[in-house]
DNA sequence: AATGAATGAGACTTCATTCAT
DNA sequence: TATGAATGAAGTCTCATTCAT
């Protein structure tokens, strides 16, 4: 019967947040992303009631979305390394595009505030390319090492060429494919 | 004489930054540091006029340590593998026993504080490591993208690796073999 | 009309006040009270325009409960030592049973809130003990004194009585009568 | 070495809580009082590491200065009524004359900011005056009631009396001398 | 040069009150 | 009229940096 809690408004926040704290580091005055976002200082607490939760939240939203776009229109069918390609160029196009959210990720993964808890929600956005990952390792020479071991590795190794892309976006794709050579030879 | 006087006071101010930056993060208050290293709130800052100073020096001081003691004993007789795989060794070995100063450092690799400036400064301690790199790779798969990148790639490998033989010390020793096969295969 | 509709919400509220103000002081928040008396956060603004308004009809309401039940059947035939005597034991079985609403008063007797105006009518509601009062003290030592400092001693010799009686419940009723006997001097 | 940490600025800070708190509550601003005291806001914390601890130790501040007053001058020689009245009129003379003191007092003794150890601390600085009235009510009707209710019942009779003189200064004398009958009276 | 008190800009959060629904 | 989101002023406390001693 009230103005309903606003989804708009709530997404504003968040997306504030990303350009902000992009900018500022996860430091960034909660009052400059209110502002950011065209909200008021106290609204931003009706929201998320703390700083805390919303760079957690904020964690997941990112999370979630990378590990959708990730998969998206991955066909089953083709061979590993074809399907692994796609998921590799999926990622690494996402992060270019949205270089921000790469950093607020890249910021967020290592501030205290994050709790364990979040970050074990956070990987549940990632078993699916964790799957492939498994199959794809599964005649490799780390085929017996600890998979989130060998996943964490893929890892370091996407967010390293991301950061090439974005440093020399003139050769994207040629750092893209230099990557994904290193990835899938860690694999094979 | 421009120095100030006691470079055992720097010392002890970078010493102490080291312990407590590794169990607050980067925030934590020049006084907490001070305390730390039993000087004066106003000393820190005769010997590092701003805070950010005295990151940057830190940053760059661990760095050093790092570079220097990878390449430590080194023979440049032995084959490439055997030459990596001792460098391999010492490093890892140093990053498991020197856990908080790699924490500092990870810390800082995405501080705004640290000035590229500084960051270029920081690379030069690896070129001893690079150079062997550039040798490894020379009839590998990556031999023709930039150094620079199969540097950090290698080094994102180191990372990762480091992260599992702190979390898991146990086995540490596979982790650091899983991880050499992982760079190793990378460079070849 | 002008009043709003339910008559019950408002006693909802006041009644949630006193729960809520007694455990919190008067700095609660209006939130809290909205939210203990089952209302929405702006209702409560419907019924009482002001935090100060609530406060100050609050003050009365207990103010007022408390005069009448003190007087509650006195009977006038029998001596003034036996008036007084019952009066005392109604007042204070009433505080003793009714401990969140003397809190409450505590409070507001203290609090820059409540107006002159409140006090004054709020003294209205003891204008009949005062009457006995004016009898009982008649040939007493302090007959010549203003009439409402000698109710306020009994009065604050009452409140004292009631801490004591309220913090050890064991010999309430000892404490009850020694506060008689002081009162009781006093008069006389 | 370095400047010394300044009792008067100690003392301004606790002057001015004095008169901000008088005015305006225990709600009273830190800032409001930092610059009534001339000093900067976070001046106020490097001598009183929280509000409650400013305000814990300014009641403990102004109880002792009231106890010292009271018994000032008391010869133990004189009879015991004289006694009795000598520290009356200390007593009310003191709250007369520092009146602010007075309201602050009021103020905290009702406040949730104030520890329980503070107040039996507090309560310390008024055992000579129960040791008084131990002895005064010897031959009374409260002979056999605990003796910290005793006090409680002149304190408060005290506390009555001297809202009074202060309303109504003109007879300040003369309601000096009915609280006195009164809480005598009490005694004997 | 060393000390640690002083400063004051901000940080996060709360809350009385208003207002859209 | 009831609701609860929106607002923004305030509040307490922290902290990098300066400066008196």
């Amino acid at each position: 019967m009230a103005r309903p809690r606003s989804d708009e408004r709530r997404s504003a926040i968040l997306a504030a947040a990303i350009r902000v704290i992009a900018a500022e580091g996860p430091s960034a005055a909660t009052a400059a992303i209110a502002k950011e976002a065209g909200v008021s200082n106290g609204s931003l607490f009706t929201y998320f009631g703390t700083k805390a939760d919303l760079l957690n939240q904020l964690y997941l939203d990112i999370k979630k979305e990378m590990g959708a776009v990730i998969l998206e229109g991955l066909s089953t069918e083709s061979d590993l390394r074809s399907q692994m390609l796609h998921v590799w160029r999926h990622w690494l196009r996402w992060a270019m595009s949205c270089s921000e959210k790469r950093r607020v990720l890249a910021h967020l993964n290592v501030s205290d505030d994050i709790t364990p808890e979040t970050r074990k929600v956070g990987h549940q956005a990632m078993v699916g390319i964790e799957a492939l990952l498994e199959r794809s390792r599964q005649s490799g020479a780390l085929r017996n090492a600890p998979l989130i071991f060998v996943a964490a590795l893929v890892n370091s190794i996407a967010d390293t060429t991301i950061d090439f892309m974005i440093r020399d976006p003139a050769n994207a794709g040629a750092h893209c494919d230099v990557g994904f050579e290193a990835a899938w030879k860690v694999l094979s």
